[in-house]
DNA sequence: CGCAGAGTTGAACGCGATCAAGTTCCGTGG
DNA sequence: CCACGGAACTTGATCGCGTTCAACTCTGCG
């Protein structure tokens, strides 16, 4: 797959599109400029393309600045699981960095542009600004806490809550990061991709959504799922939502 | 339930049992100092009590001493979904300290002892020992890369497999803490909570045990499971096992 | 035009849930 | 001492959610 683009620095940090976003927290001037310092450049990958994959000892760390992606593993004979989707401002590769070796791999699921760092800067960061080390484990954190709530999804949630939960879960992401202003308000998933989230078969899934359509819950589009009731997708789901206010960005 | 001792400090961290462990990464004598001074005590917890609930913001942070617990959520109408387990050198709560609440209960499996660190020592911890504040972070990745291969068995593996898998899981966890010298090798559970891992009913739960032990791969004593083949276990989950090296512990 | 990927639908099957009853073990109290 | 009750485990019978198999439509694209 040769899509790559490594190392042209299109957006410089200071004027990063996403920073400006409200669920960001504000950045220092000395914090800025270390980040615009620890980017060494940028990548590109066109849709479908693999981001990063299992086994893989990455020198690099990314942070998501457009696009939409997916990690996921599979099992030798092929049955995949999908762990959670990436979206702009999530950063990527850690566990690679900091353990050595990738253990699941990340797909994307549209075109994506990753910012890149130097898996060296990572100890300087750590050494320098404790206030960014802090952010980085506030990121691993909230990573986990949605895997918590995926997890409590798969394993006692009825498909019809499941598929609820995720549409919901999915739709809120995208929204506070304002990703549905202009265009229309679809996230770019296929009904496979929505099953290997799911646990569930690709047959049992469309009929699991149709049911949803038919509550007028949700619209599926051609290669896309417009959401047309959060509210009834929480309820129907017995979930809060993830209330988040501001997180880090790095 | 009126079973906290909180601050007693029984065991110096210069006399921690669990540091000389082969698993664990030798630490610096600044290192050993700093944490010895972050920890303010003990608490203990006995069997089925609870060790954090959800929704509660504790100023606290800990570490588990001894004994098992599990990780768990529910859903307004009672099902229960455990997320994994804490056994000695976990660090628990860090979610809690970080993101303010608790999204998640932790109950103990056996009598647990728990080192108790101030919150406030966390910040105290990135400003001066960046090392420590790289392994904090390292520690919550390992957290990461434990649910995803947890998601990865409830959402696509068949009920015996992901029995296997979390019984193989278990008993590695277990084995290089070198929790079965002395004693018998048998995990502390009941079938309820290796029902409520999996994502099965307590029925389903028995008779898929009972095939693991038709099979000579494990053996159901009196509330806890031996595993008698790990490989076996391994092989029939279709998994490599969780091949740690050092790890950091606080 | 043909082909591939995505979505849709019906029919039959089967894994795992649910219902129902049992046993064993242990701690408690009469 | 035994009776009782509760928790954990066990087992058989039946049910149903979700899988699998098999077809079909629709769209975009070379």
């Amino acid at each position: 797959m040769a899509n790559e683009d490594k190392f042209s620095k299109a957006t410089p940090c200071e004027a990063c599109p996403l920073r400006p976003l409200e669920i960001f927290r504000p950045f220092q001037h000395d914090e800025l400029a270390f980040v615009a310092n620890f980017k060494i450049g940028e990548r590109s990958v066109d849709g479908g393309g693999t981001i990063l994959s299992e086994s893989q000892r990455s020198e690099h760390l990314f942070t998501v600045l457009s696009g939409w992606g997916f990690r996921y593993k599979v099992l030798k004979d092929g049955r995949r699981q999908i762990l959670n989707y990436v979206m702009p401002g999530d950063m990527v590769g850690l566990q690679g960095t900091l353990m050595g070796e990738m253990q699941h791999s990340i797909e994307a699921l549209s075109p994506v542009t990753l910012c890149v760092f130097k898996r060296s800067g990572l100890e300087q960061l750590y050494r320098q600004h404790p206030d960014l080390a802090y952010d980085i484990t506030w990121i691993a954190a909230r990573e986990e806490r949605i895997l918590d709530e995926n997890l409590l999804s798969i394993g006692r949630r009825s498909a019809l809550e499941r598929a609820a939960y995720l549409l919901a879960f999915l739709y809120q992401r995208a929204e506070t990061l304002q990703l549905f202003r202009g265009g229309r308000n679809a996230l770019p998933l296929t009904q496979q991709h929505v099953a290997d989230t799911l646990g569930l078969s690709i047959v049992h899934t469309n009929k699991t959504l149709r049911k949803l359509s038919g509550r007028d819950l949700i619209r599926w589009a051609d290669r896309g799922c417009e959401v047309r009731d959060v509210r009834g997708l929480l309820r129907l789901a017995g979930w809060q939502g993830l209330g988040e206010s501001k997180r880090p960005l790095i």
